[in-house]
DNA sequence: TCTGGGGTCCTAGGACCC
DNA sequence: TCTGGGGTCCTAGGACCC
């Protein structure tokens, strides 16, 4: 098999600093330099926590109830969590990122890759867009450069860590990726959990540099599959886990909570899970799909071992559908199935599976580009030249596919310059 | 007493077919 | 009585992520 061997990439990370506390502090700015945390659901645990809570020695996860003196002797500000506003302002985010490449992955709510592949001065363009990115949106951030995604994020990580990088670390030359490897444990590596941390560490393996610099390659990926060896080639800065520009439609979609205060009859459940299945058909919509299988499940709590109960069951569906009515009706005929007396249920949920888009039209950002979207690339090419001067970089449009590409120059093929002149009547 | 919610990918193993 | 072997598909469950 062909081994391609060229770390020809770069990759940015740009990840905002405690985001659900950074999105509160908007509101609250007396609270930028106290202690902020941020509860998931009923207030169970913390999901987000500011680093001066984080220096008080909570840990992400912790249930709010075995903090909550430390929490009120220190004066920490508890939010609950608040989805919409979050995903507002990372839309925000993630608009004002999008003028800095024409290519970019949005990892997550708070997280974003962009490609950067061919750009210069990474040092000082990484710079630029933290400060904009502050500036428009009132976000903090970090970003970490690397040739691959997973250094990418380990740089990222030692950007958020180091007070030196103020927020921007470069991994590009050897000996500083030696020392940073060198020092990051292996569990903190990206895609190592901690069941795989385990393993390498019986293997004598503790930091990342041990991984990268193990020979044995067959028996990595029989230990830890072809992901593992992906993971090792990606910190050898191979690009394994390319970019992913394109927002693809869930190929499962759930949605279940955890009761505030305990269920016991099946009515209760039913009602629950019926609110829970219209809005995971809301999202089924949204995206324009079809569901066909739904699944409910309930259980007790998990924390205690006495009467302990859990069950799922699902129903295929002959034909496929988006209408939460119907949907529904199965949910009641599973709990029906499932449901047994006498049991104090702390949460249930709903899973829509086997789901099938309703038209296969899915595009990505730039192709079959518009007005709006030539635009957006001339916004990202002013950019590009404004740190690395004039001429560096060229937008083209090509013709044929309507695809539309910002590259540089020299990767600048006829076949692109063809749909130059496209673009700049669209300007 | 009180412990989140929503995803993806991979593998092993069983069922089934020829 | 002797009882093959290879392929595909599906599912459950584990591992990971934020």
């Amino acid at each position: 098999m062909l081994k391609i061997n060229e770390k020809n990439k770069i990759y940015a990370l740009v990840d905002c600093n405690s985001f659900f506390c950074s999105c509160e502090r908007l509101f609250r700015p007396e609270l930028n330099n106290a202690p902020v945390g941020v509860l998931s659901n009923n207030d169970g645990c913390f999901v987000s926590l500011s680093k001066e809570l984080k220096v008080l020695g909570v840990p992400m996860g912790t249930p709010y109830f075995k903090v909550k003196d430390v929490c009120m002797k220190n004066n920490v500000s508890v939010f609950s969590s608040n989805f919409s506003l979050y995903s507002n302002l990372s839309d925000r985010v993630m608009q004002t990122l999008s003028q800095f490449s024409p290519r970019m992955e949005v990892y997550s709510i708070d997280e974003a890759f962009l490609d950067l592949t061919g750009f210069k001065n990474l040092n000082e363009y990484a710079r630029m867009i933290k400060k904009i990115v502050e500036r428009n949106t009132g976000i903090p951030v970090s970003i970490g450069v690397s040739s691959s995604k997973t250094l990418a994020k380990l740089a990222n990580h030692i950007a958020k860590k180091s007070k030196k990088a103020e927020g921007v670390v470069v991994l590009l030359d050897q000996s500083r990726q030696d020392i940073a490897l060198s020092k990051t444990p292996i569990g903190k590596v990206w895609g190592i959990g901690r069941a795989l941390e385990v393993k390498l560490q019986l293997m004598g393996l503790r930091t990342a540099k041990d991984f990268r610099d193990y020979k044995n390659d067959l028996y990595i990926k029989k230990m830890f599959t072809k992901v593992g060896l992906q993971i090792k080639e990606e910190l050898q800065g191979y690009d394994r886990f390319s970019l992913e520009e394109l927002t693809k439609p869930k190929k499962s979609i759930m949605c279940s909570r955890s009761f505030g205060t305990p269920i016991y009859k099946l009515e209760d459940l039913k009602k629950a899970v019926a609110n829970y299945t219209s809005s995971a058909f809301e999202s089924l919509r949204k995206q324009k799909s079809t569901c066909g299988e739904i699944g409910v499940f309930i259980r007790t709590s998990h924390h205690h071992r006495n009467k302990t109960y859990k069950a799922t069951n699902y129903i295929k569906l002959l034909s496929p559908t988006s209408d939460s009515r119907k949907a529904i009706s199965c949910a009641n005929l599973i709990l029906d199935r499932i449901y047994k007396k006498g049991y104090k249920y702390k949460k249930a949920g709903v899973y829509l599976n086997s789901l099938q888009q309703e038209s296969k039209k899915q595009m990505s950002l730039f192709e079959n580009y518009d007005d709006e979207k030539a635009l957006k690339l001339m916004q990202v090419m002013d950019r590009i030249n404004s740190i690395e001067g004039k001429g560096t970089l060229r937008v083209a449009a090509c013709g044929a596919g309507n695809k539309a590409w910002a590259m540089n120059r020299n990767h600048l093929s006829p076949r692109y310059v063809s749909g130059w002149s496209n673009l700049k009547q669209v300007k």
